[in-house]
DNA sequence: ACCTACGGGACGTCCCGTTTAT
DNA sequence: ATAAACGGGACGTCCCGTAGGT
């Protein structure tokens, strides 16, 4: 179908230049259609833009959200993750679609801004999930709240994203990694 | 002097809207001034964006990093920076222009970008100094890499900004200061 | 038609202001459009401006040059057309196009000059035909050059014209009247 | 004086470009002077195309009105000024300043208008007087009236101006001081 | 689905009249 | 009297997102 045609082409230019450093004339020339062909499946650049994040958002959770249901373990689970996410390249230019439209989308594009929160809360329930299963296991301490570590491991994670691209190198997130995996480590019982 | 002026006025709108999304018409609106005395002073929308990029930095520097020699012990100092980091308002709207330059001026704008680099450049040197001087003085382990440590807590502070922007709550940046609070104590020597 | 609503906004501000004194600005909020909407439908001011004075010439023709074929006399013609010129009011603001323009675009702005010099040669051929119309009728002497008669009478409605806006008064076009009424019956053969 | 020689230097700038068609940049080369320099004389631009319009009105006059005692008859002296208008050339480019700033200054500009309202005034006065002498004398006929004359003759003159300048040829003059000839001479009582 | 027309508006250059410092 | 700085603002190009006609 053309109109998913269009949101695969789309979606990296969206994701690498952000809403208003891409242009409908980049689409046209992505596409190979013109600006007739691409109103005809979308209404405006703003419906457009909302398809190609959700889609980029699936595609970057498809890449690091595999299937977990071979680690017993939540602290494996954990360290799996940051693995995956550290070491396995954005299926899609321009990195995480999460940190650019978070930036990009601040405080104009509000419709934008709210599905890129709808994948952060889906992001972080998940991780919230894995921490709580572990203490009704006994894996880990009752002390830790599930909530923190999600938020602090994500924000490591996007941290280091940010930093790495600025650098233009990879030791940020390798670094990240590291200390996630010292913290993600401490969280078992009496370890 | 009239420059400076422009300068100040600017900062806040590039940092708030990208350096795409800031028109040179919301700048002449904020300054009172019209196209050619704005550009009597910087021969480019580029050249004002990047002046206004560094006034941005130096001005967050300075509310960041306050004098840190009334502490003597170099875990107290870094327990002192992420407080101030979390708990200090930006003083400029838009927040954080290390993070706001790193994903609006990724590709495009390379002088923009060059700028934040430099920035953050300064930033995780003098955390590195920090804990380099610990491990000299004892306090801080011999095992400790300073660049991981000073990469780790970047990326975590600026990560739980993006999730609190997103979020549109700081309860991610409590977390995150929580988090680096412990992995700050963990790094004592024996700790 | 847009661009036909553009030439009758702009041809009272050219004919008032003159083509340096009217800008492209003073167009679009006369207009409501915007730069981009102007210049879609004339490639330069001195293009709209040439159409706003061929529209202004237009105008005024037809308010001077009403059906004269009623009038079977070469002089009762003539005198229809200078009773019309001084008391019917310029259709357009900014008094009589041909008198501008020619002072306005002397030197600069060949273009502009050379519609105006095509609206005088109409009006002073059609003058030059009655005359000869006259002659030939017998009405009027044989003696009598058109030519003069039609350089002197356009000559003195127009310079009538501007010495009463110098003056602020019609006094000198009433004064113009009454003298080419004379010097219309002073051609009749043996007058 | 180096007042007097700027607006020497000015006077023909102003009067073929218009108030607004020459620039301060434009006087600046032609007298060889530095912006600062021309301040120093006159206040604003203003004041320096008043008197350049000035000294425009006075130089012409001189050039028209000569010596008129030599004439002891009205219709002899009128003769010669309409000669004198037709044959003489301007002495200073750009035509007659009258014309040129009655069109120039239409609406904007009241200063400069009302100069050459004075000019325009002092020349009709003039004429008028001639008529009046002659009526006083017997050689006109008491009939006429004064004003009348002088505003025909005066229009007759600038609107002949127009017409030449528009057409690039003197035609339209000669014709008009033929067709004045006339008039004038009609003037005489019993003529 | 293409093509063209439409109006919006940002950008940056140029030059203007004026002021100030020297 | 010079020279530079200043702020104002017109101009025209370019490209944007959108709407219709074919």
């Amino acid at each position: 179908m053309t109109r998913q045609r269009i949101i695969e082409k789309a979606a990296p230019l969206f994701n690498q230049r952000g809403f208003s450093g891409c242009s409908m004339q980049d689409v046209m020339e992505a596409t190979g259609l013109e600006k007739g062909g691409l109103y005809r499946h979308f209404k405006s650049k703003q419906e457009l833009a909302i398809e190609a994040l959700r889609y980029a958002l699936s595609a970057t959770n498809d890449a690091h959200f595999v299937d977990l249901s071979t680690f017993s373990s939540a602290t494996e689970k954990m360290l799996y993750l940051v693995a995956r996410f550290i070491e396995v390249p954005s299926p899609l230019p321009g990195g995480c679609p999460l940190l650019n439209t978070a930036i990009d989308a601040d405080d104009s594009n509000p419709a934008l801004r709210a599905v890129a929160q709808q994948g952060l809360s889906g992001w972080k329930l998940r991780l919230e999930k894995i921490v709580q299963d572990g203490i009704v296991s006994g894996e880990i301490s009752a002390q830790i709240e599930p909530r923190r570590v999600a938020n602090a491991f994500i924000a490591t994670l996007e941290g280091s994203l940010v930093v790495s691209r600025l650098e233009g190198k990879r030791t940020a997130m390798r670094d990240a990694q590291k200390t996630l995996e010292i913290m993600i480590k401490s969280l078992r019982s009496g370890g």
